[in-house]
DNA sequence: AATGAATGAGTATTCATTCAT
DNA sequence: TATGAATGAATACTCATTCAT
């Protein structure tokens, strides 16, 4: 019990790490990221981040993946509260192109990571496995629009090509307040309802 | 002459700066583009970057400047090599995915400084005005297609649904070589026909 | 108290590297005391330094505040040995003129803070502060040569004369060691006697 | 001729460097006494520096040198200006403490070489010889107030006295400005008065 | 006499990491 | 578990000096 109670401490302890992790690189940016700054941000000494993580890049990461994994339920989460309506697609781009404030901090420290597995392959490897499992998500969406249980290629294409558009879109606008985000949200949904055989959204 | 033989070492050896500084982005990523490395890419003592640039971010924000009205240049070639062909839009998105590669090194060097844009607001600043030179250049693209001169306001946004998707695009692509590339264009391809009222290629 | 064992390793190396930057500046001067040599001198790390201070300007600024601190305790303990005797003010002097010695090592830190002074604010308000302290305790000693329980403002004023005067002297002394110092304290004593209209020691 | 001409250039252009030594010493301090900062004050290249002087300790010095010289010649011209007047030291007194400012800022410069003397014995040597002209020059006057022809040994002693202590004077001016300045010039004008035998100024 | 380019040693400071407690 | 002290390598940047032109 005594023995429970500690470790959960530690790992309250490290679930704080983490997320000050998350934080300070979503805020300050990657290179503001030392181990001084989020310990700082934890509340905690920079020599414990050690005790709970052999290094700091692991701690980088774990950060990155639980972001990620987190971006991941959030798009399951509302896909399964649009299952019933009639137009899965439909709402997909509804929820991507209004919800893209609540999805900016995610992308954030995305992009931070994404910059760095272009040089280091462990986050490269890492960021791509995290990646197709968001893919794969959002492909159940696409298989629903065309009434398949599976994805198949077809579906899966699409899936990768909208995270990766919606990416750079997320990208486009967060430097860019002026980004004219409802027409790029007609556009792409134009594309993969001609990709899918389906008629526009206005004539459906 | 003579003056101008002394002028052009100094100017050369600035050049060879922002050019090292550039393949070390591009290779090793932002976090190795230390002056050290950067002044050993170049040959150069590292002390003489300092003579040239006043600190290692103005070096860096010249590499960015240079290397993103590069990539404006080559767009703009591409597009007045097709100008004469009866597809601008068909042209545009056939070299938008076949020079994919061609294009990867600007990409990455744009990635490490949009990363840093989101914290920094001089490079912001910098990247976006730079970016929208950018998008103008594709809006002439997208213009032509439609028989117009001038791009109107669809145009613009267009352009830049197009100039962001496909630096989402690029960015999957880096990171998992077996993106769709291919399905990828299509599907952009038909979004943006479809917005410009356009039929689609095939039935062209 | 184990606590306390730990905290006091790191005061004691706190104190150390003040006592080093004491040490250095004035065996070397103020131009030699980087942070480096301030290091060496107390057996540690240079980085260390920065663990214990926020700069080298605050390390300096600590080293001078406790030398002047000292210092004034110096001139204080002076001051109580000397209480019982009949004459103050001849005490006063007899020790400035015959303990130059001793206060030249203060006086070396001092100075190489006052030219400092002249250029940095920040400096001069912690010097100028610390050099009113000085005085006053000099002024209780003027106070007591006319009974005067209280220093009014001659009091003052012959005090801060008294300060400065020595100062310069300790300066001449310095750079020059056949200056006259014996001369010199009697002009200063016959100057300050006649200012409090006390009659010239020799004839009191 | 035209050798000459070119010569007097040069010789200007050196002037110009030892003026500006002075100036960016007395207005910023040794510290920011750079090569380049000088340079850029006398509006030449830092390389030319060493054209015109072996080292940069070299200018210092020679800068140096030129201000204490400078300064000695105004102390002559003032006790010339008074020699006609009944009570030379009633006017030596009357223009130190009335000229602080105008000596302030060759007292600057001197203090900042002060403070390198006690530590580096070329520049100690330097600042003694040039030191020990300016006491002669006060000798004089004080030799005049006592009606010999030449200066004595009481007679120089008082006027090393005299020298280092409104150094001192001027040092805690520098750093208060509401130092008794005129308290302090009686205060000494006394102490010199009774030393030399005389009658202080009001009764005489 | 003067410039601009270049060097190499030097600066203060930050960092991830280790370790005794 | 958690801390505070300590290290050594790395950082950007400054400096006096040299030299070809």
């Amino acid at each position: 019990m005594t023995v429970r109670k500690t470790r959960k401490g530690g790992d309250a302890t490290r679930d704080r790490l983490i997320e000050a992790a998350f934080t300070v690189v979503a805020r300050d940016g990657i290179e503001a990221a030392s181990v001084k700054n989020i310990a700082a941000e934890a509340g905690v000494t920079p020599g414990l981040t050690h005790y709970h993580f052999p290094s700091k890049d692991a701690l980088l990461k774990a950060a990155m993946c639980q972001a990620l994994d987190d971006y991941r339920a959030r798009v399951r989460a509302r896909r399964e509260e649009s299952l019933g309506g009639g137009d899965p697609l439909g709402a997909f781009f509804d929820d991507a192109v209004g919800s893209a404030e609540e999805y900016a901090t995610f992308f954030r420290v995305r992009l931070a990571f994404a910059a760095q597995a272009l040089v280091d392959p462990g986050v490269a490897e890492a960021l791509a496995s995290l990646n197709a499992a968001a893919i794969e998500e959002t492909a159940l969406t696409v298989a629903a629009a065309t009434g398949r249980a599976e994805p198949g290629e077809r579906e899966l294409a699409l899936a990768a090509t909208l995270k990766g558009a919606f990416d750079g879109l997320m990208l486009a606008w967060l430097t860019n307040p002026d980004f004219p985000t409802a027409a790029a949200g007609q556009i792409l949904e134009n594309g993969a309802r001609a990709w899918l055989g389906l008629l526009p959204r206005s004539q459906a």
